[in-house]
RNA sequence: GCUCCGGUGGUGUAGUCCGGCCAAUCAUUUCGGCCUUUCGAGCCGAAGACUCGGGUUCGAAUCCCGGCCGGAGCACCA
């Protein structure tokens, strides 16, 4: 087309990986963090933080930190520090390094007095509600004249002073339209016990002054983070040019907001300390340990994620969604059992097809996996609820007329059950079962019995209960099994 | 209030940068059908969306302006 005259269109090319959109800036030897407060476990929030990061690393081969923000002693939960790294397992992410903050204060310290000795940061004695009015009105305060001689001084005798007398301050533009970012805190004095500090330092750097420092010195190349976080991204590129230092990609996602789990950590924690919740594994709570409890495949819940992606937009995830993708990793997996919640033992009048072994598959897609055997004798517990007059099948076994209290036989084929469209039901056996619980998702019970062939089972396993649902054994007792309900 | 950011089926996404191949992708959901055996699973099928109004253009989900709706931030928390 050239010899025309005519331009032809170049486009980028689209081959766009699936699911999340193309990081910007540079692909090669990339280094990403998951940045979380250890103020508890991990939960589905979290993992909107976690999961893209994880995932370009690994597409890109790059290099993921677990940096654990604990420069505020009152908001560090111990076990935590302990928490966090099991649920990012459990996610099947593992950081290539582990850094705590907390380790780190002598770096910011070092930076804090570059910063002054530039001009770019200065002691502000100001009380707070002094400064913000000045700050809302474009006046800097009178501590950001003080000469670099005077804010060395502050900054030596910073340690003496009494908690809330002075902060640092990172100069930025004091007439910037966005009052949140003129001259922001740096450092600031905290009285306060840490637990893996002690009383050994004072001064605590703002979360916008460690992050950018930790970022810069640990190479960095994007930062993925919420949508909240925007006025601290340019909080923190004053910083960066203060110091001379190249930016990362700053990318910002919006919130995600979860049908149902509104609860806050601090909420949950209050919770488990009333009594309210039985623990961090809660099933009413969107912990990553609840919702493991309960069996969700952790799969579903990064490739939920990885699906949102990191616009700008909010979203909402609805259980359902959850659910349904979860399903897909259950369905294949979880053999197939009888349960009878509150059994009701019934004998079938009329009956004279002897004691019989009625062999079903583990699944039904997967008959290799081999069969269970549910004796039958004329006698079978069946669920409260499946009780009403009319004829049933009870599945694989006979068919049976229920009136009233009376149970009698009507046939035993399945077309006969057919042919007056039975409903099919399932039952337990009489000589072989099991006592078994289900925790269900609003941690109600329903108890009932199992039958027998349950007691093969492991810790961990998930099965689905036909006509209940799925649910993961999480205790054998010694004459129960206690199971948490996953969902349909 | 001020600053900033969003808006594709019920929900989550693809497409928007570089307008035509989009009478709009995929998943979930809902509904219907099937199934010698879960009328709560499975399988098959169907339904359902470009926030609104102008403008530019031969042509707009895509570009421009305005409205509406939604969200975030405005800490000595992260």
């Amino acid at each position: 087309m050239e010899k025309y005259g005519v331009e032809v269109e170049d486009k980028k090319p689209k081959a766009k990986e699936v699911g999340l959109q193309e990081l910007p800036g540079t692909h090669e030897n990339i280094v990403l963090r998951f940045a979380p407060n250890p103020s508890g476990p991990l939960h589905i929030g979290h993992s909107r933080a976690a999961v893209p990061n994880a995932e370009y690393v690994k597409r890109h081969n790059g290099k993921l930190i677990l940096r654990v923000e604990d420069t505020d002693p009152k908001r560090v939960f111990e076990p935590a520090y302990e928490m966090i790294p099991e649920d990012l397992e459990w996610l099947g992410i593992k950081p290539d390094e582990i850094v705590y903050q907390s380790d780190r204060f002598e770096i910011y310290y070092d930076y804090a007095r570059q910063l002054i000795e530039k001009g770019a940061a200065y002691m502000c004695t100001c009380d707070g509600a002094t400064f913000k009015e000045l700050k809302d009105n474009c006046q800097a305060c009178p501590c950001r004249d003080n000469s670099v001689e005077e804010n060395l001084e502050l900054w030596e005798k910073f340690n003496t002073m009494k908690a809330g007398d002075a902060v640092l301050r990172v100069k930025t533009d004091i007439a910037h339209k966005n009052p949140a970012i003129r001259d922001w805190v740096a450092m600031r004095l905290v009285d306060e016990t840490h637990p893996r500090l002690g009383n050994k330092f004072r001064i605590y750097p703002m979360m916008n002054f460690s992050v950018a420092v930790d970022d810069h010195l640990m190479g960095m190349t994007h930062v993925l983070r919420g949508k909240d976080h925007l006025a601290n991204s340019e909080k923190q590129k004053y910083l960066y040019d203060h110091m001379g230092w190249d930016l990362p990609e700053f990318i910002h996602y919006g919130r995600l907001k979860m049908e149902d789990i509104a609860l806050s950590t601090s909420k949950a924690m209050a919770g488990i300390e009333d009594g309210t919740y039985s623990g961090w594994d809660d099933p009413r709570l969107g912990t990553l340990r609840a919702i493991a409890r309960r069996g969700i495949d952790p799969r579903t819940i990064y490739n939920l994620i990885t699906e949102i992606g990191v616009k700008m937009a909010d979203s909402a995830i609805s259980w359902k969604k959850i659910y349904g993708l979860n399903r897909n990793f259950l369905e294949p997996v979880a053999n197939r059992y009888f349960f009878c919640e509150e059994p009701q033992l019934i004998s079938v009048e009329n009956y004279d097809g002897g004691k019989v072994d009625i062999e079903r598959p583990l699944h039904a897609d997967h008959l290799d996996r081999g069969n269970r055997i549910l004796p039958f004798d004329g006698k079978a517990y069946l669920a409260k609820r499946d009780i009403s007059d009319g004829i049933f099948r009870l599945m694989d076994a006979v068919n049976v007329e229920i009136n009233g209290d009376n149970v009698s036989y009507h046939s035993t084929s399945f077309e006969d059950a057919r042919s007056v469209k039975a409903r099919i039901i399932q039952w337990v056996p009489v000589e072989d079962n099991v006592n078994v619980k289900i925790v269900m998702d609003d941690a109600s019970t329903k108890t009932g019995l199992g039958e027998g062939a349950l007691k093969d089972l492991e810790v961990g396993n998930v099965v689905q209960f036909e006509r209940v649902g799925f649910a993961r054994l999480d205790e054998i007792k010694d004459d129960e099994l206690i199971f948490y309900y996953a969902h349909k």
